[in-house]
DNA sequence: ACCTGAACACCGTTCAAGT
DNA sequence: ACCTGAACACCGTTCAAGT
């Protein structure tokens, strides 16, 4: 099963590399990913890993930025066509579900990257690069719906609160399910979704059409 | 500095060891919690440590469950008085953030200890216990106050649903201004609470007067 | 230029030995 | 009975040496 990389093909071995890593992520979580491992799956010794990639948090990031954008473009059809921001919620919360049962599990990379280490902020880089334009196909679409619905002109602060309260519930939810207090069947999942989704575009649309008072 | 906890007096050497285990945690949370530190700290031999607490993991799991009573007896007046749930819900979720900055930000507990090893069941009861004390507190404090507010009899699903709804919500709040990506101050903190406190109970209210259709 | 693998540092945990 | 500390196992990372 040894891959047949040879001498010098940096490209290739960069993508075992990566395909090493994934696989150990897939199962397990950050827990599992092993360096060691990773350079025996790969076919190379422990130290040519640390010529591809300076660090394990660098090569966790690497592969967290490739799935956001698989991500992105998982949740995209949806984005285009979705009628109704309860649609448009369950589907991404569903697909973000399954980005957080192998990245979101136990090491919050953003905090880890920009808060300690300097050179940390090149690591991240290509990590925010991708959240970002993810984040920006779902304000998009956001917008394009509530123009649609014709509702009341959206006050400042709700504007700006509405995507970060509805991110943490996105997460939260994922969160929630992964943790081993509830082991949820996809049954459960469906119906806490849509509940979630009804709730908070309800209570979206009901501070939206409350004029402003104290 | 050292101690003077001496030979024999296990009741505080437990104790010595539990408060040096809590001042490293607080600072830095799971990642900065050091066995070896630890017993330096309590002014023991590393092996000493273990015949107080078989594992890092049931120290950290003692001391959870020791700050969600202590969480539980902070939100307990305002369970009391609370008027209008959103008034509970940011107390509620205020409070938590100072949980989850130090026991939350890398380690699920309850999957870790439901999960793996067969042995952590027991490592886990005081955690579950003292979690399922909290949730009883809060859970009976929302009732009186549907009650006070005389809402249309809530359905049954939403009776189910709103718990883990609201839960996720908290927490994912919490991993939200804690992770790196946005330093919020305490007002951005406020805010984002409020709006979502505001957001979370029309919409509960919006389901629950609305009678059940497809 | 690319790669190896022994070695270093660190940490959770154990256990034979001390008092 | 309680405690010590050397030792084991494991893992991220480095670096002198190979080709």
């Amino acid at each position: 099963m040894a891959t047949s990389t040879t001498w010098g093909q940096t490209e290739q071995r960069r993508a075992d590399i990566l395909d090493a890593a994934r696989s150990q992520l897939s199962e397990g979580g950050l827990a599992a990913l092993n360096m060691r491992e990773v350079a025996r799956g790969a076919g190379v010794s422990p130290g040519t890993v640390y010529t591809y990639f300076r660090s394990k948090e660098e090569l966790f990031a690497t592969l967290y930025a490739q799935r956001i954008d698989e991500f992105r473009a998982e949740i995209e059809p949806a984005c285009a066509s979705a009628r109704t921001p309860e649609q448009l919620f369950v589907t991404i919360a569903t697909a973000y579900l399954d980005v957080y049962r192998v990245f979101g599990r136990e090491l919050n990379i953003w905090a880890v990257l920009l808060a300690e280490n300097p050179t940390a902020e090149d690591i991240a880089k290509p990590l925010i690069a991708a959240a970002e334009r993810t984040i920006a196909a779902v304000a998009g679409t956001m917008a394009r719906i509530a123009n649609a619905r014709g509702g009341t002109v959206t006050s400042e602060a709700a504007a700006r609160l509405a995507l970060p309260f509805l991110w943490a519930t996105i997460t939260g939810l994922a969160d929630h399910v992964t943790s081993g207090r509830r082991r949820l069947h996809s049954s459960g999942w469906r119906e806490l979704v849509e509940f979630t989704a009804t709730t908070v575009v309800a209570g979206l649309d009901a501070g939206n059409s409350r004029t402003p008072q104290e």
